[in-house]
DNA sequence: ATTAAGATTTACT
DNA sequence: GTAAATCTTAATG
């Protein structure tokens, strides 16, 4: 019993290595400054949970580019990171626009930069990422791909819960940069039958 | 066949 | 604070 429960798994140090790349996508790039761990079976909250056509590049081999639609109105996408047939991925949920500001805020119809890759969908709305680019290897051009970044301090990198999910609450495997005014602000998942019931709460769910 | 829930975002009371 | 937009998957008839 003096083993501990469960070591940490490697997504999650993918995750930090992905703070501070660039992800060049159609005609706008941005610098990677909030993501979210996602593991293979063992992880409750993945996609990963499930075999299917939707999560089968998760299975594949790593560094290539796993979109998938969101409440059937946006995209998000990952970076899929464990070796071949483990199935775990990283989504990129927020960044800082660093090239084609003018096509960025075209697409996102704000002038606000903070605003142009802010939250997952808003992030594959300003790069124009959509299904067709599912699968894409993600180490070279054409685009998209990802330029890794300078290492990033662990000083800078803060670290919670993952947003808006229900399951596995307990991991704290989002990481962000600290202070970064891109970074998505915190929601809880929406609770599926009583609400704000007190008295307490399921951990696990 | 239908229903429910989800790694979301925006608009509105 | 709540609702609506609407695609994928699972559970059920």
């Amino acid at each position: 019993m003096d083993a501990p429960a469960e070591v940490a798994p490697p997504v999650l140090a993918a995750a930090r290595r992905l703070l501070g790349a660039v992800l060049h996508g159609h005609g706008v790039s941005v610098r990677i400054t909030e993501v979210e761990a996602y593991a293979g079976p063992d992880d409750p909250a993945s996609h990963a949970v499930t075999r299917t056509p939707r999560s089968a590049i998760m299975y594949g081999p790593p560094m290539r580019l796993y979109v998938y639609r969101s409440y059937g109105l946006h995209h998000c996408a990952n970076v899929v990171t464990g070796p071949e047939g483990e199935g775990s991925a990283v989504l990129l949920r927020a960044g800082a626009v660093v090239a084609g500001d003018d096509l960025a805020a075209a697409r996102r119809r704000t002038d606000d930069r903070h605003r142009w890759a802010r939250g997952p969908g808003n992030l594959a709305e300003a790069l124009g990422l959509t299904l067709t680019d599912l699968g894409t290897e993600l180490t070279a051009a054409p685009e998209p791909w990802l330029e890794p970044g300078e290492p990033v301090t662990a000083d800078r990198v803060a670290s919670g819960p993952r947003v808006g999910v229900s399951r596995a609450v307990m991991r704290p495997w989002r990481f962000w940069l600290a202070g970064d005014p891109t970074v998505s602000a915190y929601r809880r998942a929406a609770p599926t039958s009583a609400r704000g019931q007190p008295g307490r709460t399921s951990p696990d769910r």
